[in-house]
DNA sequence: ACAAAACATGAATGATTATTCAGTTTGTGA
DNA sequence: TCACAAACTGAATAATCATTCATGTTTTGT
């Protein structure tokens, strides 16, 4: 994958490979993946057409590496909160903050990494194939633990990537609104997740 | 919108139109809507490119015609499934079960649906929150009826969408599995969101 | 049967864009 | 300071596509 791409080796070429993600996020992010242009990219860093093929071979090989420098940061910032909480449940709660939190913190991340499935549908389904799975193991876990009923675990996993999803895309879309209130909305969802929405009905 | 849309007259060009816009559904499910050319389409269709422009100005006029099917479509069905039933949550239910098994019948349309994000934000926009307003006015008959606590009905919108949204994506994804068993899948998502997934503690 | 309307064709045009490469500049280590 | 590697340039090339339109065919109403 990356042997695709060209690692700069001098200060000056990590910071032309740098800013070419970085416009190139922002970018893919404002017009989408096939709307955005070679010629948008280096004319939006202010570098020649050119230059962007020392270091990428095309814009698909760019793609993936975004993709993957998402997956990394995301993965790195929920096992880095999970780990300082006991108990599935505030695990389970932190890793959904966190997966919001990061949608938050990185709107453009979560747009690249949706578009995964119209770009290469295999990108996706390794990507949230590879999150389901991740999820699966902890709550098998908290059965274990007796903390949670003996549900469907990989239904459940795929019930709070839904949530998580929408939440991030709820908010995603209300640009400008709100936003400041994570801990509250997180608050509500997992509150709704533990005791369930409906009445039981005798 | 549609003023755009020629429609034919004859009997043989309503079904020359038919035939592009089926043609269209399985190539933008396939290959994306960008990744789809006209020429793609007519040669699918084994029509003339010029024959497309008869009909339709452009590719994204005749996506917008096809998002508007697909629209009116969903929402007849969980409609007319709706009103077969009584109570808040039997009718939620069956909403979200119908848009199951709306997606498992026409995975087409998921697919394209969703990919408006990337299309047309604004398409995308419209789409998902008609439907968000649609269901927290049934979500805030079912707290006056008291067959609900009372949560914040906007987020449990998007949470119930976002479970519908996950299930159909999980099924989508696994081409050729299971696809049978919706009843079984949508009766343990309802009794997960009835019951809550964790156990009470004290 | 005939004229008008509707439908269909596909080669030609022109716009857009990815990618290359010969030449130039910049940085670095000896 | 010299030589070499790395970085950079942007005009030129070539491929891809959307769209048009002059021409031809089929259908319909009368």
């Amino acid at each position: 994958m990356e042997h695709e791409v060209k690692i700069p080796k001098t200060r000056n070429g990590k910071a032309t490979f740098q800013l070419i993600i970085d416009t190139t996020i922002d970018l893919f992010y404002k017009k989408g993946y096939f709307q955005t242009k070679i010629k948008d990219i280096t004319d939006e860093a202010g570098i020649a057409a050119g230059t962007f093929y020392l270091y990428f071979p095309n814009k698909f090989v760019l793609y993936k590496y975004i993709l993957m420098e998402f997956q990394h940061e995301i993965r790195r910032q929920i096992s880095i909160q999970v780990s300082n909480v006991e108990g599935r449940f505030e695990k389970e709660k932190v890793g959904i903050k966190t997966f919001i939190q990061f949608a938050l913190d990185n709107p453009h991340a979560y747009n690249i990494i949706w578009e995964s499935l119209y770009v290469d549908k295999q990108l996706f389904i390794n990507y949230y194939d590879g999150f389901a799975k991740r999820y699966e193991k902890g709550l098998k876990q908290s059965i274990e633990d007796g903390e949670m009923y003996d549900v469907d675990t990989e239904l459940v996993s795929y019930i709070l990537m839904g949530v998580a999803n929408f939440i991030g895309l709820k908010v995603l879309l209300e640009l400008g609104e709100d936003k400041g209130n994570v801990d509250e909305v997180v608050d509500q969802v997992m509150n709704i997740i533990q005791t369930g929405i409906f009445k039981k009905v005798k």
